[in-house]
DNA sequence: CGCCAGGCTAGCG
DNA sequence: CGCTAGCATGGC
């Protein structure tokens, strides 16, 4: 196969834009930078590195698999894939949100306003339901880095291989194909624990239990959906809601935010995870209290206070 | 060496 | 229900 090039313009872009910050925020493990040095430095934002991702077929967006690379540059974003890259960019970062609304629509609060500010232009992500689904399974009790290493070891060993002038691509394993792995084979991945619920969890996808079936319901009802499959709790399935489904309310209760509430929002802590995630979602305007959890992720974990 | 990382499951009271 | 022990692995 070859490459078709072209150009997004930014400013057919709705608001600001920051790829490096979109992507290597610990929201997508999906991406991988063609120059190896993902996650070398989160607190530098804006750079013009090559990202690239092997995308699914989506109904509305693309019919084939396709290969996506995809730079930043002062003006524009420069793609390099094997059909038009436009409607998937779109797709994958959130290209039509209207970043200023959402921006007006945030509370006031010096916390969020820091993180705002600093890493402006920054997108919620919209993986393929499947991939994210196994991506969050992977990251408990991970660091970040070592979650987009599973993912990328998991496509180099069981992903499917797309030749293009002469590079190999790998897609992320299809639920099929990581239906028909063991235990001991993803353990000797490094998934550690995960490894049985990733199995299982691929096998009730291959079964025909999509997680795209939760996208029909209200919001906690979603989330409680999602916990059927195996590896999958509150946590796990809120950022699956985030980050795949378009739940832009959810708001992931991970040790960053609960650090977070602790410090900053302290009357926000109702003891459980359902009554505390209403309590913080409240306190972070709603409907896009999911921005603001991942600019606060984000801010919070590259040292900001 | 010990501690920790975008938590979850199973089994208990 | 709520609570918690146990769980793999690598990096510092």
């Amino acid at each position: 196969m070859a490459f078709e090039t072209g150009a997004l313009p930014l400013a057919d872009v709705d608001g600001p834009f920051d790829l490096q910050a979109t992507v290597e925020s610990g929201q997508s493990y999906l991406w991988d930078r063609a120059d190896g040095r993902m996650y070398d430095s989160i607190d530098v934002h804006g750079g013009d590195a090559w990202y690239e991702t092997v995308v699914p077929p989506i109904d509305g967006v693309c019919d084939e698999r396709t290969v996506v690379r995809v730079r930043q540059l002062d003006d524009r974003l420069e793609w390099e894939a094997t059909g038009d890259a436009v409607p998937i960019l779109r797709h994958l970062l959130r290209l039509d949100d209207d970043l200023d609304a959402i921006y007006d629509a945030t509370p006031e609060d010096p916390l969020l306003e820091r993180a705002y500010e600093t890493y402006e232009g920054m997108r919620i992500v919209r993986d393929p339901p499947f991939p994210c689904l196994i991506s969050f399974i992977c990251s408990a009790q991970m660091r970040v880095s070592r979650i987009h290493g599973m993912q990328m070891a998991l496509a180099e060993a069981y992903g499917e291989e797309i030749e293009v002038e002469g590079r190999t691509f790998e897609a992320f394993p299809s639920p099929d194909r990581l239906a028909g792995r063991t235990e001991a084979e993803l353990r000797e991945l490094g998934l550690g624990y995960r490894a049985p619920y990733v199995q299982r969890t691929a096998e009730m996808v291959a079964g025909g239990e999509d997680p795209l079936d939760a996208t029909e319901l209200e919001y906690e009802a979603a989330r409680d959906r999602l916990t059927r499959f195996v590896g999958v709790g509150d946590k796990v399935s809120d950022c699956v809601l985030l980050f795949s489904l378009g739940f832009l309310e959810a708001v992931p209760l991970d040790t960053w935010i609960q650090s977070a509430i602790a410090d900053h929002y302290p009357d926000c802590d109702r003891g459980t995870y359902a009554e505390t995630s209403r309590a913080i979602r409240r306190r972070l305007g709603g409907e896009y209290a999911g921005y603001a959890q991942t600019y606060l992720f984000h801010y919070l974990r590259a040292g900001g206070e």
